[in-house]
DNA sequence: GCCGAATTCGTACGAACGTACAGAAACTGA
DNA sequence: TCAGTTTCTGTACGTTCGTACGAATTCGGC
């Protein structure tokens, strides 16, 4: 195989790179099944041998564009968590920026970015870069949290990013309008937010009064 | 195409409905990839002409799989929504009980399950079955609820089955041990439901003391 | 301007694919 | 029991696939 950066040539970066952009075009329209040496050389404008030039196999190629593509992603969100917060940044103004990294793009975007961390996922070789992009996106919430005094901060970033991935899954349903998921997603972070600033304890006690009030 | 309601006989339904359980078993080890006619088949230890007896097309074979697969899912949750919960349910056990249904399983189901709402939602024909899932999935979530006097426990419901969805995610990135998702996930759950048990106002009074100390 | 290395691309081959089909077999109702 | 229907399956056809390869072209160092 011919890796990115054994190759000499910048046209040659180029079009590896063209390739790798055409698989996950065509995987985003008919899924993994859509790639294929043919289509995909076709999809990037170049000529069929390309593919078998710069990738030792099908797989390989589909590997490296899941992979690379994931990569992007992490790489975007490290980007915004270097951004220095200067600005005073309100609870809301963080609440509505983070659902806004999932739901500013549309559904089919989300299904594109679920479908290529799935698979990531399962494939060992790029097990690790989803387990990155995980990290990076709870880095970056963390660092929204970062002037909320809260209890568990980690955690409620968890539970955030939580809810933000799964609000990508329930989009794709379409059961609801975008607004509404929107709207729920912000208020459940709201809520999320809250339970943390009573803390433990405060969540505990209240909790116990609702389980007095329903006896 | 052969239909399993037109099959007049029992021994062809079984034979069908082993193809269809043979794709998902294909699907689940190499994704869509990974179902040929030939290797479904094989799969199922039947001649490999079966399958284009039964189905029009390869796709229609994989569209028949996935829907019934999710069709039966439902039909899971629907058939825990309708067992009468006489005892006296808890809010813990409630709240264990509604994590467990996800995380009780392994994360390669998880896996499976998404990727197959994932595939369903993209395609139109099982959209409506996709959706109908997530219902289904609502609604037990809001029976289980149904005891604990909480303010807009639909939302409640919903936040939650978006929680239980963002963990399935989550998990497949092994960034955390299963004990610990269990664990982020109860939590969770908990401080959604003290939350609601404050209601608006109570979270709004509470947010707003947030804000003052970070000042 | 020349040479070895890197890159490009038309072409080809065997394997696997989706699909069709005809004859065999099994079943059903009379 | 027998005709008609349904179910079954071996076989085959054309297509598309992954992959290999060699000749042509371009490139970087000298």
């Amino acid at each position: 195989m011919v890796t990115r950066a054994s190759l000499s040539q910048e046209r040659s970066r180029l079009r590896r790179d063209e390739l790798l952009a055409a698989a996950i075009e065509l995987f985003a329209e008919g899924g993994s099944r859509a790639i294929t040496h043919r289509a995909v050389a076709a999809r990037a404008g170049l000529p069929s041998a390309t593919t078998t030039y710069y990738f030792e196999s099908i797989d390989e190629l589909i590997r490296e564009a899941l992979g690379s593509h994931i990569d992007q992603w992490t790489r975007d969100l490290e980007a915004l968590s270097a951004v220095d917060l200067d600005i005073e940044v309100s609870l809301d103004d963080a609440s509505q920026f983070i659902s806004h990294i999932f739901s500013a793009r549309g559904p089919e975007v989300a299904a594109l970015e679920l479908a290529i961390f799935l698979a990531a996922a399962r494939a060992p070789e790029l097990r690790h870069a989803a387990a990155h992009a995980i990290r990076a996106f709870e880095g970056l919430t963390l660092r929204m949290l970062n002037r909320v005094g809260v209890h568990d901060a980690d955690m409620l970033a968890a539970s955030i990013v939580t809810l933000i991935a799964g609000t990508a899954v329930r989009r794709q349903s379409g059961l609801h309008t975008e607004h509404e998921e929107a709207r729920l997603l912000t208020a459940a972070i709201r809520n999320l937010v809250a339970a943390h600033a009573l803390g433990a304890d405060g969540v505990d006690r209240t909790l116990a009064k609702l389980s007095e009030k329903a006896k």
